[in-house]
DNA sequence: TAACAGTGGAACGGATCGTTCCGCTCTGCT
DNA sequence: AGCAGAGCGGAACGATCCGTTCCACTGTTA
C-alpha cells in the first residue's frame, strides 16, 4: 500500500498521522480552558488548518464527544489501577490525586451535555460509578474515611479541585493539589467530629448535567 | 410634586420603584446562573420590557458592575460583622457560611472582567482584602485554625463552595454548605498534621480574574 | 385635557461560529 | 515520468445571537 512504513518518517502519511496527535491535544487543551471556545481556535492552536479537523470529525459536536468519552476512560483505568493496590487508603487519595491532575472532571461533567451521548458512554459510566463504590467501600472499611461520606461526594470533591484555575497549568495543579489536601483532611476519619450536614447527595442529583444544555 | 406619597400604591411611580428591586433580583438570579446571560434574558425574568432596563442602566456593563459592587460590599459588610463577634473560630466559619449562602463569590469573581471597574471598588477590595486577613489573623491567634493556611486560600475555598450547582437554589445551598463543612474540617488545626503542600496561593495570584476578559 | 414619564417589544446592525467549498501541494502508485 | 487523489489552508457563507435603539402606546400628573 505504501513503500513506506505506515509509522515511519515519510511525507504525508505521516504527517497526517501525527495531526491526529496535535489536534487532539490541542482540542484537550483549548476545551478545558473554555468548554464554548470556537473550534477555529482549536485549529489555530494546533497550527493546522480548519479542513484537518473536519476530515477527521464530523462536527463539533463529534469532537466533544470523542474527548469526553476519552476523560472517562481515563477515569475509569485510573479506578482500575487503584483498585489493584493493596492500601485502601491511598489508593482512594492516589486515585483522586491522579484524576485531578488529569483534569479528567473538565473533561467530562464540563463538556457533557454539549453532544448527544452514546450506549457506550453510558456503559461506561455506569461502570465508573461502580469503581467509585468500590473505591469509597474500601476506604471506609480501612476506616481513615469519615463514616458520612457518600459516594456522590467524591463528584462535589472534584468538582472543588477543578474549580481552582489560573492561567499557568502547572500552577493549576499545585494549587489543585493543596485543595485536595485540605479536602482530604476534612474527608479522614477523627474520633469527636460533628456529623456532616444536610441530607448526603444522591447519586441522581446530577443527571442533568448529562441532559442536553442550551 | 406628587398627590400619592412616594412609597404610597399609587399608580405609575411605585410601578417604576417596585420595578427597580424586580429588575435587580432576576439580574442577580439570571447573571448568577449565567455570567453571559442575555440582558433579553433579565428582562424576561423580570416580567418587564427591554427598555425598563435601559432606562435605570446604560448598558450591559452598568448592570453588571453594580451587581459586582453590591457583591463586594456584602462581603465587606459580614466581614465586619463578623469582626465584632467574640469567639474568633465562630466568627471565622459564620463569616464564610454567610458569604457561601449570599453567593458573594459568583457575584464578585464571576462577574469580574465584564466590566472597566471603578475606583471605588478597587478601594472596596482592598478593604474587603484588609477584612479579610484581620478575620484570618484572629482565628490563627485563637489556635483552631491550621497554622499553614495563608489568607488567598479563602478564595480557593469560596470558589470550591461556589463551583457546587444544582438546578435547585436551596438544594445548592444545602450542598454548599456540606462542602463547607468539609473545607473548614481540614482547616482546623490538628496536632500531628502533613503541612499543606505547594506553594501557597499568593495575592497577586488571582489579580488577572479582575482584568478585562475576551 | 395636554404633556410626559414609563413601558413593551419590534427592528437593526454587528459580531460570532459551525460548516462548506475551492484551489493548491505533494505523495505514492503505475 | 506522470497522474490521481489524499490531505490541507483558509476564505466565504448562512444561521444565530445579542446589545442597543426606536417608536407607538398607556396611565398619571398637573
Amino acid at each position: 500500500m505504501s513503500t513506506t512504513s505506515d509509522k515511519g518518517l515519510g511525507g504525508r502519511r505521516a504527517q497526517a498521522a501525527r495531526n491526529d496527535e496535535v489536534i487532539l491535544t490541542a482540542a484537550r487543551a483549548v476545551f478545558l480552558d473554555d468548554p464554548k471556545a470556537p473550534i477555529s481556535a482549536v485549529a489555530e492552536r494546533a497550527g493546522v488548518g480548519i479542513s484537518a479537523l473536519y476530515r477527521r470529525y464530523a462536527g463539533k459536536e463529534d469532537l466533544l464527544r470523542q474527548l469526553c468519552h476519552d476523560g472517562l476512560r481515563r477515569y475509569v483505568a485510573e479506578a482500575e489501577a487503584a483498585l489493584s493496590e493493596s492500601d485502601a487508603w491511598s489508593a482512594f487519595t492516589g486515585f483522586l490525586a491522579r484524576v485531578v491532575d488529569a483534569d479528567v472532571h473538565s473533561l467530562t461533567v464540563h463538556l457533557a451535555g454539549t453532544f448527544t451521548p452514546t450506549e457506550e458512554m453510558g456503559r461506561d459510566a455506569m461502570r465508573a460509578g461502580e469503581l467509585a463504590t468500590a473505591l469509597v467501600d474500601r476506604a471506609h472499611a480501612s476506616g481513615r474515611l469519615r463514616p458520612d461520606v457518600v459516594v456522590p461526594d467524591l463528584g462535589l470533591l472534584l468538582e472543588a479541585c477543578a474549580a481552582v484555575r489560573v492561567p499557568d497549568p502547572e500552577r493549576t495543579r499545585q494549587l489543585r493539589r493543596r485543595q485536595l489536601a485540605i479536602l482530604l483532611a476534612g474527608l479522614s476519619a477523627v474520633p469527636d467530629a460533628d456529623p456532616l450536614p444536610g441530607p448526603p447527595p444522591a447519586v441522581g442529583e446530577f443527571d442533568w448535567r448529562w441532559r442536553r444544555r442550551e
